[in-house]
DNA sequence: CTTGACTATGCACGAAATTGCATGAATAAG
DNA sequence: CTTATTCATGCAATTTCGTGCATAGTCAAG
């Protein structure tokens, strides 16, 4: 391993956990603490972080947005997101769709190989600023304040032009009959049109939605690629929607 | 094998995986490592990569946090955002443009009444999630990583189909016969797109950033509307800058 | 075909960087 | 105050680097 790449993986863990811990890296790395150690010197004197007994903090004296936001997010959420971003593969165009899901799945990303991420929602856009070798696209238009994303007609036309290789559908209600549903038309219809230029769809399932039903209709069960859901869901419950390639997350 | 095709190799393996090992590059090539280093060395020299030991990284240097930054010198950007957000009337179209400074603008914007903010920056729509009466219209392209902004062919499209009233320019170096200058062309192409569409542009100017220059020219002081300057700064240093409408910023 | 200039490559060797360990000082916790 | 970590420094072993130089291949002019 690159001493510069640990370095920046450091720095990564930093933004990441909001802290670094010398002992714990040490281990990551398999390096030796003094090593690790070294590299906080260094890069605190380079003014990337600030050295504390025991390993490093951010040079700003934390903000409430890591802690508070990252606490929100729920295992479950996590485990999906983590889950989800086990699939992405180098040099692929992913569509990720707005929502604290898919806002998991960012976190996740692997951070050893180059893929492009396309995204309507600026706040997984900002998310993805600290991402080592995600190159992002930001789908315009206006705003949808409730939900955060971009919708109406430029929306629509830009994702026209590219053609993901894989489309992470955020949470919505899902039902074996009655298909994929949200709250409202406009959202629906910018998912639908996602999911028709990508390659493949996955949606991020958790309980709460299995086999529930909104207004709006966005596309039937049946144009999934795969439903990435919880583990320690029965099967029983997942039956009715088919043979659909299902990524089971870990508990 | 050609020198320059193993260069183009060595430029992919880069992008790939984020980083390129002159050990494991020598085996790949079955070459010496002295080869593949003095590839990696030349191609430094034309910028293409930054060379590290062990082998060569991507340019991009290592920042410090967007949080970090943000902290940096927020009294005089806070203040600085105030007086801008105070020259916001009702039913405006307010472009603003990515940074620190133009982030504070965001944060000081009236939520007594009603009007539309552009932006081609993911941090500034999320930062405006909260925002009670704005209207958001977010610019989507490729997002540069550095500053966090949408660029290019698409980003320039979607600005030529509006038409702000005012347009906010983030704290870039101004000079007064050199005009205004950032680091980047496509970044610099994309804020005189902006101007030419605005009704009045403002920049917002800390103070080191007065009398400055960097590579990439925007345009020169004339077009501009006025310059938001922090307060303190004496006159004599303003003088150069002619009659712009200098709206000081509080102390 | 031959010669000479040029380039690319590999090897050798001293210089520099990186890493782990030992030692004693500094710091945090009880 | 005492104890257990954690830290910084010096040092040695290893790896990587840069430079000089020799070899082999290419190209073009003679």
């Amino acid at each position: 391993m690159l001493t510069s790449q640990r370095k920046s993986l450091l720095l990564d863990m930093l933004r990441r956990e909001g802290q670094v811990i010398a002992k714990r890296a040490a281990e990551e790395f398999s390096l030796s603490e003094d090593t690790i150690r070294r590299d906080l010197r260094e890069m605190a004197a380079e003014g990337l972080l600030r050295r504390v007994h025991g390993g490093a903090m951010p040079i700003a004296p934390d903000l409430p947005d890591f802690s508070a936001r990252r606490a929100i997010s729920s295992d479950v959420k996590q485990s999906l997101g983590a889950a989800a971003a086990k699939l992405v593969k180098p040099g692929q165009m992913i569509f990720l769709d707005g929502g604290t899901s898919t806002a998991e799945i960012a976190r996740a990303l692997p951070r050893d190989f180059a893929f492009t991420i396309v995204t309507h929602s600026p706040t997984i856009a900002a998310e993805l600023e600290q991402h080592p070798t995600a190159e992002v696209i930001l789908i315009g238009g206006r705003l949808y304040k409730h939900s955060m994303v971009a919708v109406g007609a430029v929306a629509m036309s830009q994702i026209s032009l590219i053609r993901p290789d894989i489309f992470f559908l955020g949470a919505t209600a899902v039902h074996p009959s009655q298909g994929l549903s949200t709250g409202d038309m406009e959202e629906a219809a910018i998912k639908r049109h996602i999911a028709s230029r990508a390659a493949e769809t996955f949606v991020l399932v958790t309980e709460e939605k299995l086999d529930a039903s909104s207004p709006c209709t966005i596309m039937p069960v049946s144009d999934l690629t795969g439903m990435i859901v919880q583990a320690g869901i029965e099967e029983a419950r997942l039956a009715p929607y088919g043979m659909l390639g299902l990524n089971i997350a870990e508990a």
